[in-house]
DNA sequence: TATTGTTATACTCTATAACTATA
DNA sequence: TATAGTTATAGAGTATAACAATA
């Protein structure tokens, strides 16, 4: 919400309004899945990068050490992430995701992809890459860490 | 957080990101002057309709009426405005921006007007025309209503 | 009987800091 | 002494529903 102009809202407001409604979206897509935002991105962390421990996890998403730990209680509880003992750090817990974890995130990765589709179509292609242009020069303005999705537990 | 691809991370993930970005600096800006995105959202909302009564208010602004009592009594405990009694409906408050209202909500504007210069200033007037279409396409296609923003207490 | 504003209650979410076990 | 993970506690924010006054 900010300065209304003649040819409609601030850019920021409507950026603003714009990119919550693509996180409710996003939000309402995997919640078939029993997934959360966070929980999505975890599972997707982990994934990526097999073995890694709870706190580096949760580092590299901005999410603090004492909601991992509820965070990835849920995943291990629903059988999706498993926590093992590192042999070289008996302290770290080193995170797997389970075979049931790859299926549910692939099967909420192909929804979200559906999605994505379905929200972007009326732009062709040159728009969407002009949209992902001006949206990095905002990032980068707004000092935006790159690849991080802020308001995830830690600013 | 979605698909990620060769070209960087999926254009849903990069918008709610930066749309998330924008409304924490939006938030950071009007902090100095004890406001935060509700509570401007109403007193903007009041000083461009003198006389609204509350739930009116609230329902344009998508905020529920039990919140709207705490948000008017925390505006009206620092005299930024004022209930008023309806002469037609005594049930019903009719809500005036004060004096000290206008001003705070004046310099506020000037601060976000500032703000908004800054974040949009490495685009150049077509990049604005153009990201403010492209964006209105995207909520078009989310079914937003237009001039709401989404988040504020009723979804 | 419906509506405006209000209050009370219960619930969720979160940050903070203390604690343990390892290093 | 520092770090990974965990737990406890207290606080903020919220939705829900009940309520009083008025229509």
């Amino acid at each position: 919400m900010a300065r209304p102009g003649p040819d409609g809202p601030p850019l920021g407001f409507l950026l603003s309004a714009v990119g919550f409604g693509a996180a409710q979206r996003f939000r309402s897509v995997i919640e078939p899945f029993g997934l959360d935002p966070r929980q999505f991105a975890v599972l997707r962390a982990v994934a990526s990068d097999e073995g890694v421990s709870q706190q580096a996890c949760g580092a590299s998403l901005r999410v603090q050490p004492s909601r991992m730990v509820a965070l990835v209680d849920e995943l291990e509880d629903r059988g999706l992430i498993e926590r093992r003992v590192n042999p070289t750090d008996r302290r770290a817990r080193a995170l797997h995701v389970t075979p049931a974890g790859r299926r549910i995130l692939a099967r909420a990765f192909e929804a979200v992809g559906r999605n994505e589709a379905a929200v972007f179509a009326a732009l062709g292609e040159a728009d969407r890459a002009e949209l992902r242009r001006l949206l990095y020069s905002v990032a980068a303005s707004l000092g935006l860490p790159p690849g991080v999705h802020p308001g995830m537990g830690i600013e």
